[in-house]
DNA sequence: AAGACGTGGGC
DNA sequence: TGCCCAAGTCT
């Protein structure tokens, strides 16, 4: 045997080889999933929807993205409509869904396709990337789902499929580049869009990261990583630093009528731009009481609430103990009253909608 | 160029 | 329970 057998387009004696993308097509022809943001074949894509989908799946499940995907559209049906929304409306529908700097590179995309692209999206990945919140890969998709362009399409997804198909041993991020090479040298110039797609969905349902299905998938006969037992262990990568813990002190302070203190967290870094309860910084160190206090944005008789809310960002733990206090009233800087029925509407992140829930809990 | 940056679900 | 993971980008 000098090499895979590939099926033959037609029966008889003149075997065309099917190329493997081709095989990734049919499969794709004959699974394909039907998501909000996904066309039918042959159907123009919505370039708007295109990006805004793919911003909102980075890093995230397409389980979580529907339902804020299907609010964004409803609310702000074209990029235009998104440019001329308040920053304040933007951050509240994108609260619980995370990696807020998306949120607010959302808008200022927005906002650069209206005021120096005519409220058109640029075609090319080069001109894509130029955007805020659009890097390689999303670029790459946009161009190929929404504009039919040939394009390197990679994220976790292609890296796990081809570093078990061509059985890359070396760890990510370091085979980064090894990876994208080998991407390249299967990607079609026929059906971008449908192929980037296929691709990743081939990594979400078969080539899965635990129990890969290899029975099913159309690609089985040629995967390295499969045929030398390695697909489930692949791909290879760099162990990640230990989270440490760090502990911080809210203050929930409430008013004659039942409005609670917010504030708004300053507009970069972490839950930039969100809501808040308002508390001490966050460090590994315990708070004593007369520590945190001097934090509070008032003054006031604290009592501690039972509990504690626990919560996990990307690179620490976080524990959270709340003091509890009245206040008479009145502006603070950067703060605001909020009545506990509209919390809902608030750019509430969900470490901060716990905290909620457990002074609510108590009321 | 590592580290910052969220969250919810699965095992 | 705790760890891993998900359609990455920015600095």
């Amino acid at each position: 045997m000098t090499g895979p057998v590939h099926p033959s387009s037609v029966a008889g004696s003149a075997v065309q080889p099917v190329p493997l993308s081709a095989r990734l097509l049919d499969w794709y022809d004959a699974e394909r999933r039907h998501l909000p943001w996904r066309y039918a074949p042959g159907q123009a894509a919505d370039p708007y929807r295109v990006w805004l989908s793919e911003v909102m799946l980075q890093q995230t499940t397409v389980a979580a993205v529907i339902s804020y995907f299907n609010a964004f559209t409803t609310r702000w049906p074209t990029v235009s409509d998104l440019a001329a929304a308040d920053d304040e409306a933007v951050m509240a529908a994108w609260a619980g869904l995370g990696y807020y700097a998306r949120a607010r590179n959302l808008l200022k995309c927005a906002r650069v396709v209206r005021d120096s692209h005519g409220g058109q999206f640029p075609d090319t990945e080069e001109d894509l990337r130029r955007l805020p919140g659009i890097g390689t890969y999303t670029a790459a998709a946009i161009a190929a789902i929404a504009f039919g362009k040939r394009a390197v399409v990679v994220d976790g997804n292609v890296e796990r499929v081809i570093s078990r198909m061509f059985a890359v041993t070396d760890p990510l991020p370091g085979s980064k580049d090894q990876i994208r090479t080998l991407a390249d040298s299967l990607t079609p110039e026929e059906r971008a869009g449908d192929y980037a797609q296929a691709m990743m969905d081939l990594g979400a349902t078969l080539c899965s990261p635990r129990k890969p299905a290899c029975g099913l998938c159309p690609w089985m006969r040629d995967c390295d990583g499969r045929k030398q037992g390695l697909a489930e262990q692949l791909p290879a990568k760099v162990a990640k630093a230990e989270k440490p813990l760090r502990r911080g002190v809210a203050f929930w302070i409430v008013r004659w009528d039942g409005a609670v203190l917010l504030r708004r967290r300053a507009p970069e870094g972490l839950l930039g731009g969100m809501t808040e309860v308002p508390s001490t910084p966050w460090r590994e160190e315990e708070w004593s009481r007369a520590d945190a206090v001097p934090y509070a944005p008032v003054s006031a008789d604290w009592r501690p609430l039972r509990g504690l809310v626990r919560h996990t960002f990307t690179h620490f733990h976080l524990e959270l103990t709340v003091l509890s206090g009245v206040a008479k009233g009145g502006e603070y800087p950067g703060c605001r009253w909020v009545l506990p029925e509209e919390m809902e509407g608030e750019a509430l992140p969900t470490v901060m909608r716990k905290i909620v829930r457990l002074a609510l809990g108590q009321g």
